[in-house]
DNA sequence: CGCGAACATTCCTGTCAAGGAATATACGAA
DNA sequence: TTCGTATATTCCTTGACAGGAATGTTCGCG
């Protein structure tokens, strides 16, 4: 019992967010492809233009968040998207859902005060447009 | 014209993915707690118990990536959460929603076929459940 | 003008993760 | 049984990033 306490500690340490995993851009390119159709670890390694030890370890990580499952055929391993674990991703996004949405006037109005300081040929470095580098 | 192809490349380059910004939960929480209301830098250090300049990069990597806005007030900077660059997380949410959704007895099929075979005895060791340990 | 407060930036260090190369393991075919 | 194929794992290197400490900048107040 004890034993099992530890383990399961251990395992939310070892666990990513869904977020952290996401956060890999070729993580994302895995889970489009499964979103098409299931593949097989060579197929992907193909459509990835990647080298095979990369992708499989990209896998296991999506395995370890239980973004994706396998089942082997013969000697491949054909991976199937399993998309639940992406509504924590979903939930975290509906209070902002409600920002983007009821907020649009407030924000219009805040960045037209922007453009009318802009107007008056004040510099306001701190407020960046997104299109905008960032000076560093 | 030139240069300003060459400026927007650096801009790409340089601008985080939304989705890499908010892989360091420092910062999803500082956007929770803006969400709630502005904050002053100093209100976000009491709140996450970090040190001020710690928050402030974290501040200024959110600023690049659109998602807060700041305004001066005297020698604070107020920080405005800006919801909008979020919804191109949602946008590419869109067709996994369809994935949990309308696939979800495919996949409880496929979860039930992967407990006929453990009940065979069949170890499967690639086929994890995500609230287990990866045995590495 | 000097000082304190608030915050941004710089320099440095340590940790972690991605990817390459090599290697190990499992399966089917001959 | 051997061999080729497919894939997982291990070891190593490198670079990115988070956070601490120090420092710089700006503003309001007396």
């Amino acid at each position: 019992m004890f034993a099992t306490a530890i383990m399961a500690t251990m395992t939310e340490v070892l666990e990513r967010q869904v977020l952290e995993v996401l956060a890999e851009p070729s993580r994302r390119r895995i889970l489009d492809l499964l979103l098409e159709r299931d593949h097989a670890v060579g197929e992907l390694v193909d459509a990835l233009a990647m080298r095979q030890p990369s992708v499989s370890k990209h896998l296991k990580v999506l395995r370890s968040a239980g973004l994706v499952t396998v089942r082997p055929e013969a000697q491949r391993r054909v991976y199937c998207l399993r998309a639940a674990p992406l509504q924590e991703l979903d939930e975290w996004l509906t209070p902002y859902r409600r920002a983007w949405a009821g907020r649009l006037d407030a924000l219009e109005r805040h960045l037209d005060a922007l453009d009318a300081l802009d107007a008056l040929d004040q510099p306001d470095p701190l407020d960046l447009d997104p299109s905008q580098e960032d000076p560093t």
